[in-house]
DNA sequence: TCATTTAGCGCG
DNA sequence: AAAGCGCGCTAAATGA
């Protein structure tokens, strides 16, 4: 590089706003900023571009949030390799560094993303955005978040962990561009098949049929089945003994009614969460554009808003179908939670039990208990804290057979029931209990407390504790993943752009070009790819989950099996 | 009448 | 009515 441009040499680049409310860059290198730079929405696609392709090491954007900043880019076919989203950033500092208290008195950070509306051409919603958007704030901010990084407990950790987060939020916006290839014509015929034709104020045939026969066994003509109360009183009248609707407890009764009833459930659950209206609001040219909202959940986790992405029912996987010469690519981890939890213990026996096959297999090998189900009560049993019926019973043996894995859950549970904070592999840290716990303490502690107060005190703690326990091992799985989709976004961005079929439109969204990640539920990957790319697809997808394990666990031998499977091309379908 | 809560069930 | 973690969504019930 003869030229040495400050932008070209820039460790990361900042955007914020003007108070005018323009855009402007600034470079910034080591020793501070070495240059800024005014540029017109318009503009903006083509010169973030340009600086990705100049760049002579990857650059890293920082920007306010990715949520409000990367759709438009997106949508004018542009990517960026790498981000800072500050707004992601700050939460988890926030609450992972103890001595970081600028960070909570910048109170504008923990407003919540603007919603993006992709019909608008602004940027942003101006009543969310200028206040932390004006480029002065981002370079404070940022400040603020460098220094708290250099303060918090491991710093290296930290370091990934904001790097993972702010990945995870360019690869939802990205996949929320893309979008889920989805079939409304398979749908529809799904929920032909499964809930018959739409009779009379477009109530399914077999509902109908099935609501018929329930009120037949209960003698009862009129009784509205959508209703649990009135269920439940038709239901005590014709002498079944029960205290709720829910499918668990109707399941251990003989009854008549019983049958048709689960069945209308179950039907009635498709019509109202997944039906034709869900189809009609959610499904436009062949894409499902789920709403992720990426460290939604306290464990950082996604959570998503809007379509019920986390919720699609197994019963509907049919409607998602690959474009005509493209594939679906799927693959999930087996058991990641309980293999997150064994590297973080460095329990070598449970990496054993593990290593190369079904880890409950690998229990049961080890002699902790007899079946496999059972090994799946006991390890969940750990997981979450479970007291009670089988898990209880089977949950000792595993503390024996797996001390240190046990150790590390029974004491992140202590920890929360004593009112600590936990915190996963990476740094984030858990919130602390609530008011709720806190009132029913001092109640508790107080001189007149009756033995209700302590028990619900002490039920409250228990409750606190089992959450503390599942957090350390959901959150650290949460991190895995999103090592793992941090690093196959890389990796499918180095395939080669494919030709769109004749006579499709040659804009829009360069990543539609070549394989690209399309949907992401905490441990799996669906992965839209040309026919000729799948392999590739199915090769990264299991490159980046070994990544993702050397990433965070190094050399501790453990690995992260893919269930993988290359979908049939729409055609043979 | 509208806003909030509850019951129930889908996903990991 | 859950035991045993984390979510979102819908319709009905309840509260204001």
């Amino acid at each position: 590089m003869t030229d040495h441009s400050p932008w070209a040499d820039a460790d990361r680049i900042a955007l914020g706003r003007t108070a005018g409310g323009g855009i402007v860059a600034t470079a910034l290198s080591s020793p501070g900023e070495t240059a800024r730079r005014p540029i017109t929405q318009a503009e903006l696609p083509a010169w973030v571009a340009a600086r990705e392709a100049e760049a002579e090491r990857p650059i890293r954007w920082v920007w306010p949030s990715t949520a409000e900043w990367y759709p438009p880019l997106l949508a004018a076919g542009v990517r960026v390799s790498r981000c800072h989203d500050l707004r992601l950033s700050h939460a988890i500092l926030r609450d992972a560094v103890p001595g970081a208290a600028e960070l909570s008195r910048a109170a504008q950070w923990d407003a919540p993303d603007a919603e993006h509306d992709d019909r608008a051409d602004t940027l942003f919603d101006l009543d969310v955005g200028p206040q932390r958007d004006d480029l002065r704030e981002v370079l404070a901010e940022l400040d603020r978040q460098d220094a708290a990084l250099s303060a918090a407990a491991d710093p290296a950790r930290m370091r990934v962990l904001l790097a993972a987060e702010s990945a995870g939020a360019l690869v939802a916006a990205e996949a929320r561009a893309a979008g889920v290839p989805w079939s409304a014509e398979r749908h529809a015929e799904i929920l032909d098949e499964v809930l018959g034709p739409r009779g009379p104020g477009g109530v399914p045939a077999r509902m109908t049929a099935l609501a018929a026969r329930v009120r037949e066994a209960l003698g009862d003509p009129l009784v509205s089945l959508d209703s649990p109360p009135r269920l439940l009183r038709s239901m005590r009248a014709a002498g079944i003994r029960v205290e709720s609707t829910s499918r668990w407890e109707l399941a251990e009764i003989d009854h008549p009614a019983i049958a048709p009833l689960l069945e209308y459930k179950k039907l009635a659950r498709l019509l109202t969460a997944n039906g034709w209206a869900w189809l009609d609001a959610w499904v436009r040219d062949g894409r499902f554009r789920p709403v992720y909202v990426p460290g939604g959940v306290v464990t950082g986790r996604w959570a998503s808003s809007g379509g019920g992405a986390l919720q699609l029912p197994r019963q509907l996987r049919g409607a998602l179908r690959a474009d005509p010469g493209w594939r679906i690519v799927d693959a999930d981890v087996a058991q990641l939670e309980p293999r997150v939890l064994a590297a973080m213990a460095r329990d070598e026996r449970m990496a054993d039990a593990a290593r190369g096959r079904d880890l409950y297999d690998g229990v049961v090998a080890d002699g902790a208990v007899a079946t496999r189900a059972e090994a799946k009560i006991a390890v969940l049993g750990a997981m979450y804290g479970s007291t009670t019926g089988d898990a209880g019973r089977l949950v000792p043996r595993l503390r024996r057979v797996y001390p240190r894995a046990m150790a590390l859950v029974d004491r992140a549970a202590q920890t929360g029931e004593n009112g600590g904070v936990v915190s996963t592999w990476l740094g984030r840290t858990s919130p602390p209990p609530g008011e709720e716990v806190r009132r029913a303490q001092a109640r508790a502690a107080a001189p007149d407390a009756t033995a209700a107060d302590e028990r619900e005190a002490r039920r409250l703690a228990r409750d606190h504790g089992r959450f503390t326990r599942n957090f350390v091992v959901q959150g650290t799985a949460a991190e895995w993943a999103l090592a793992w989709l941090a690093d196959l976004r890389l990796r499918l961005a180095r395939l080669p752009a494919v030709d769109p079929p004749a006579g499709a439109p040659r804009s829009g969204p360069a990543f539609a070009r070549r394989a690209h990640i399309a949907f992401f539920l905490h441990d799996e990957v669906i992965v839209h790819a040309p026919a000729e790319q799948a392999e590739a697809a199915a090769d990264a997808l299991r490159a980046s989950a070994e990544a993702a394990g050397r990433l965070l666990f190094g050399s501790f031998p453990l690995d992260f099996p893919l269930d993988l499977a290359i979908g049939p091309d729409a055609a043979d379908a």
